[in-house]
DNA sequence: TAGATTAGAACGACCGTTCGGTCTGGAACA
DNA sequence: TGTTCCAGACCGAACGGTCGTTCTAATCTA
């Protein structure tokens, strides 16, 4: 049975390299033998610590998913206008793209129904509620248009996924810092009042 | 050897069958078994008018890619204004993902470099060096803001990206239609001077 | 008939998973 | 304290199955 409470050595050994492998090469390109080779461990461990490759995935995503709520609750803590929530969150998105790659790659890039059947798309997770809270504040204090939530949501924050998108692919001429300011003003102004 | 030139009956049955397990199932998920018995098509018919799978994925998407940039060249040479072009690129893709939702999903939603190793990202594509072309005309034309080419490029159809992404994961309550106007207003003010 | 096309059995390689085993630390007991 | 015992942690060879690909023979077509 997978342990999920205890956090022994060997699960986050585990865990790491599966990120690291699972970001650059897929998850379908990466075996378990693999993983077990790069993070020096054996297959019983793996199979101690996860049922299968696919309870490993969906450990990994809901270890990201729940880092990322729990940074944009911090946000949405620390700044009180929802254009301030909205740079902060662009900024903070830009941030964690630029030092963990691999984190925003797996989160992005994987198509995560093709290996977890049941998974629920990134559209429906607790950080997406995030930005919608974040959005629908600023339409009750009129800072935003009264527009459909969803629509705003992707009008905001859709740039900055993008743009991290070409970061992660390698198109982008310069490094990602440099169109920080320029994707904040252009989400601001498609959802300002 | 592929005769990419010919256009045989039983080739264009097996591009449409792979098409529709590629985007469903996904590229790992579906074996060439399984597209020789959907279409009714014998294992040698396949490796005789392609390389292996790769190269039936990677002739997908090249399709894909031609049409999609033989539409965008239509609408720039339609219509005279950056707002209007931007306007009808969003309309047009929206269409595209009513209609076709699984030509769509295989060039949005696959990571094409996963099986595909030297496949340019979709930043470098032609069609994206459209959207390109349309932002630089309205920035030297003076209706849109003297922008990063990419940040604009992203400002502008990110928004609308994502929309479809929500609707091909079924996350949209409305059909994707109702979303049309409110998705192109804030692309243009998101961009415009 | 020559060449292009289609058929499908067979093969080898890889991959996820299983399972019988070893090791280790500490609880239970004398 | 010394001994026994056990459960959790870890190991890795082996297995069964699938998949991409090959190959030879059959069939069509011009």
């Amino acid at each position: 049975m997978a342990t999920a409470g205890k956090n022994t050595k060997l699960r986050s050994q585990i865990l790491d390299t599966a990120l690291r492998l699972f970001s650059h090469r897929g998850y379908f390109n990466t075996s378990i033998h693999d993983i077990c080779r790069e993070a020096g461990v054996s297959i019983g461990a793996v199979y101690h610590h996860f049922a299968n490759k696919d309870a490993l995935a969906r450990a990994l995503f809901d270890d990201m998913l729940a880092r990322m709520e729990v940074a944009l609750s911090d946000i949405l803590a620390c700044h009180a206008t929802c254009h301030k929530r909205c740079d902060a969150i662009i900024a903070f998105l830009f941030a964690l793209a630029g030092q963990s790659p691999e984190i925003m790659r797996y989160i992005l890039d994987a198509r995560h129904h093709e290996f977890m059947p049941e998974a629920k798309p990134l559209g429906t997770s607790r950080p997406y509620a995030l930005l919608r809270q974040c959005i629908e504040g600023g339409i009750r204090s009129g800072a935003v248009r009264p527009l459909d939530p969803q629509v705003a949501v992707e009008a905001a924050f859709g740039g900055a996924i993008r743009m991290i998108q070409l970061h992660l692919d390698g198109v982008l001429e310069q490094p990602l810092p440099h169109y920080l300011t320029q994707t904040q003003e252009c989400a601001w102004r498609a959802i300002r009042i």
